[in-house]
DNA sequence: ATGGTCGGGAGCCGA
């Protein structure tokens, strides 16, 4: 099975290239991000009419997450961390089929030292003590999304300019660390050990054509779904198609 | 050449 993650800035606009993806790709889950759709405009009708179930948690212009299942319908969904008061739509997690999936849109956090940046990392280290609570209640568990932090130098285009700088910090790069720890693996890593495989390219400077970018979008397995795991990927295609998002779809495959 | 591009929504903010 298939299990995908895709920042698609705006569900709106982008809901051709979703529909031609979802044809093309033939994924079973999908994690989308930045939907900026509040949940009564969703498009759910229409996901329905595409074979896939359908979960969201959205809000106007920023934010929201969705989680679309192609066989069996997501329960025992979370959408706020407990002791967290977040009005921003970053979180859904649901069971589906067998298997716990987490979405995550972590917080971008504009620069270094901005209020924004502090958010950032109170954000992912709760999410963290919740996803902690998680793993130990669900062996079996997908933790995925745009996680807004590149987690190593080969992951960067050009890691001098980008030393230090936002998604690239060392303080993020723990932070990250950190969410590993509870038993997590970048399943990208597990298949592939080169640079210059991105997954978020600006739209300025034609950063795409050029290959300047970051891989953001990860898709991270516990270590009890390792014997299943059967490849990982980043999907060019929809990032050359016209009016594309910034964000590739990132794939893992595991097997039944 | 000190900017550049999107999306949302009507200013400029967020990425």
């Amino acid at each position: 099975m298939k299990i995908a993650t895709w920042n698609v800035n705006s569900l709106n606009v982008r809901m051709p290239h979703l529909k031609q993806w979802l044809a093309a790709a033939q994924p079973d889950i999908v994690a989308l991000q930045e939907t900026k759709l509040e949940d009564a405009k969703f498009p759910d009708t229409e996901i329905a009419a595409l074979g896939y179930r359908c979960v969201f948690s959205g809000q106007k212009t920023y934010n929201g997450v969705a989680l679309l299942a192609r066989h069996d319908m997501p329960e025992d969904i979370v959408t706020d961390i407990p002791g967290m008061d977040d009005p921003q739509r970053r979180i859904l997690i649901a069971t589906i089929g067998g298997l716990r999936i987490a979405n995550l849109y972590v917080v971008n956090g504009q620069a270094v030292g901005s209020e924004k940046y502090a958010y950032k990392l109170d954000w992912l280290a709760r999410v963290t003590d919740h996803l902690a609570g998680e793993a130990a209640r669900h062996p079996n568990l997908v933790v995925l999304g745009d996680f807004n932090i590149a987690p190593e130098d080969r992951d960067v285009h050009d890691p001098v300019a980008w030393k230090d700088q936002i998604l690239c910090s060392v303080p993020e790069r723990e932070a990250l660390r950190k969410l590993l720890s509870i038993g997590l693996s970048d399943t990208f890593r597990d298949f592939h050990q080169n640079d210059g495989a991105f997954s978020w390219w600006d739209y300025r400077q034609a950063a795409f054509r050029r290959n300047l970018g970051l891989r953001i979008d990860l898709v991270l397995a516990s270590h009890a779904l390792r014997p299943r795991l059967a490849g990982a990927s980043i999907d060019l295609e929809p990032r050359r198609w016209d009016r594309p998002s910034d964000h590739a779809p990132a794939l893992l495959e595991l097997n039944a």
